[in-house]
RNA sequence: GGCGCGUUCGUCUAGUGGCCUAGGACGCCGCCCUUUCAAGGCGGAGAUCAGGGGUUCGACUCCCCUACGCGCUACCA
């Protein structure tokens, strides 16, 4: 048997990481098996459609680097792959379980269930549909039907169990006495959620239906479907939810949920796999570094933990830092460059000089986690602008003694002019510096970041030698004269 | 309220009856290295395995109860 797992999300909003951490898993699922993964839009409640969303699908897989053999886009032998396009399948078997007796039109107002729901709850009974329309007969509710709206519910079996066996949790056993008839098809003639999802998963022949922890509920309903239908349910596998660090619910205020924030922000898409791909699973006792050929190769269900996880920033702060560094030198600096021509001021000329991404880009990659921190490292090495910065910070780590301060960049201006234009390289430059210690009676490590800051206009970056090698002779030169200037 | 799921260091996790005086990683702390910031090296603190009962020669591992957390309880997914 093939193994073929599917997304299906809905088109609403952005996926969420944990939304996208199941389609992680659903894919390497079907990869390490040798099976099929699709995509599967499931656009079946048009209130909450939000325009643009298909778009931010595709674009969070890609931008994992997670592809798919079937869907929306690229087709496939159960095309369509968008459910609205797929309403005379589901509106089929809802015909098909109305005459099995397994469904019932149900002629209640929206109206009548909320009261109806609301005395339950005030008599603190537990909420379920009371079944008034179960009993119609198959004359009146066809007649009915010709004149009043209704929808489709689905009759659930009054007695015995439904049993869920399922691949993360094992078997979890529900009363069947305690389920109600949901609705399975909705007056608009769009199926519900339940109803499309058996229909979909059966034709498109998916063997796994692997998905968040929050359907676990409503898998009796599932179950019952295929058995009704009498089609050969799909296996399950719930996924553990991904919380917050505080347990809660991952949410805006537990930082950013949408997968693309995350690409925005500076993370590199095999660091986000990494992190994702760990959050509910492991390999072994030891691996905390997978490459994707490793996940894609040893995937297996059984490994997956069935409690929720954290979503822990610091953890993929450290993945992108340990993925920054497995870079080529040249995948390195098209980064560099791609963040710098994105992230620095517009006043600085496009495209940026060559020369000065390549020196500078070996120094940033022990100094970024993300990278959106790029740009504020390097950008006083571009423009024709001599970095602002407020003159205490010259002397900040000298105990605010700004005439010590001078004599640094007094030291530092006479030490440095002596260095010739043709000898400007970094061992000279540091030659030079050191020689200052002793006129100075001051040590390097002390008065370095004076230099730091009148160089980049901050006192923490990349080596100062380095800085003032790349900034180049005159323009060195003349940010100590300005710093000199700022000091008098 | 009902039903369901979950509970090993702050966090991600290893662990399927003896290998566990519970291992790894992140984070944290200290030391080393050092021109800043990082990175790196070394070391450390950190979990009576939610609590309580069983079962067993023996339980983190099996069973039961309790507590807490979470999910579902819509003509949303």
């Amino acid at each position: 048997m093939t193994v073929r797992t599917r997304y299906a999300p809905s088109p609403t909003g952005d996926p969420h990481v944990g939304n996208i951490r199941s389609a992680v898993f659903a894919w390497a699922m079907a990869r390490a098996n040798g099976g099929q993964f699709l995509l599967r839009i499931e656009d079946t409640d048009r209130a909450r459609l939000v325009p643009g969303s298909m778009d931010a699908i595709f674009e969070s897989l890609r931008w994992l680097g997670i592809d798919w053999d079937e869907g929306p886009d690229v087709g496939g032998p159960h095309a369509p792959y968008v459910q609205s396009e797929r309403l005379h399948l589901y509106q089929a078997a809802a015909s098909e379980l109305i005459a099995k007796g397994r469904a019932y039109r149900c002629f209640c107002t929206a109206e009548r269930l909320d009261a109806m729901r609301a005395s339950q709850t005030a008599a603190k009974r537990p909420p379920g549909y009371d079944g008034l329309c179960r009993g119609i007969d198959a004359a009146e509710s066809e007649s009915r039907a010709k004149s009043e709206p209704f929808v489709v519910r689905f009759r659930m079996k009054d007695e015995g169990q439904t049993v869920l066996r399922d691949l993360v949790r094992g078997e979890i056993v529900f009363e069947n006495a305690l389920q109600d008839d949901f609705v399975a098809l909705k007056s608009d003639g769009f199926p519900t959620y339940h109803l499309a999802v058996v229909v979909d998963d059966h034709e498109m022949e998916i063997t796994h239906a692997i998905r968040g922890d929050e359907w676990v509920s409503s898998a009796p309903k599932h179950l019952q479907i295929f058995e009704a239908l009498g089609y050969e349910p799909t296996l399950f596998a719930h996924l553990p939810l991904i919380v917050g660090v505080d347990r809660k619910k991952l949410s805006k205020r537990s930082g950013d949920t949408a997968l693309l924030d995350y690409a925005k922000k500076g993370y590199l898409p095999d660091a986000m796999l990494n992190f994702l791909t760990l959050l509910g699973w492991s390999l072994d006792d030891k691996t905390t570094i997978i490459s994707r050929e490793t996940l894609l190769k040893s995937f297996t269900v059984e490994r997956v933990v069935p409690n929720p996880a954290a979503f822990d920033l610091d953890r993929l702060n450290f993945l992108n830092g340990q993925y920054i560094k497995q870079l080529t030198d040249e995948q390195w600096e098209a980064v560099v460059r791609e963040w710098a021509e994105r992230d620095l001021p517009g006043h600085i000329l496009r495209p940026l000089d060559e020369d000065l991404v390549r020196q500078v880009a070996p120094l940033l990659r022990d100094r970024v986690g993300t990278l959106s921190e790029v740009a504020p490292q390097i950008e006083f090495l571009f423009g024709g602008a001599a970095p602002e910065y407020p003159k205490e910070l010259l002397s900040e780590r000298l105990g605010g003694e700004h005439m010590e301060a001078l004599r640094v960049v007094d030291a530092a201006l006479l030490a440095l002019d002596a260095v010739s234009p043709e000898l400007w390289v970094k061992e000279r430059i540091e030659a030079a510096i050191r020689g200052m210690e002793e006129p100075l009676g001051m040590k390097l490590r002390k008065f370095a970041s004076v230099l730091y800051v009148a160089a980049m206009g901050r006192a923490a970056g990349i080596p100062l030698f380095d800085s003032l090698e790349i900034l180049g002779r005159e323009r060195s030169l003349d940010r100590l004269r300005r710093a000199r200037g700022l000091l008098e």
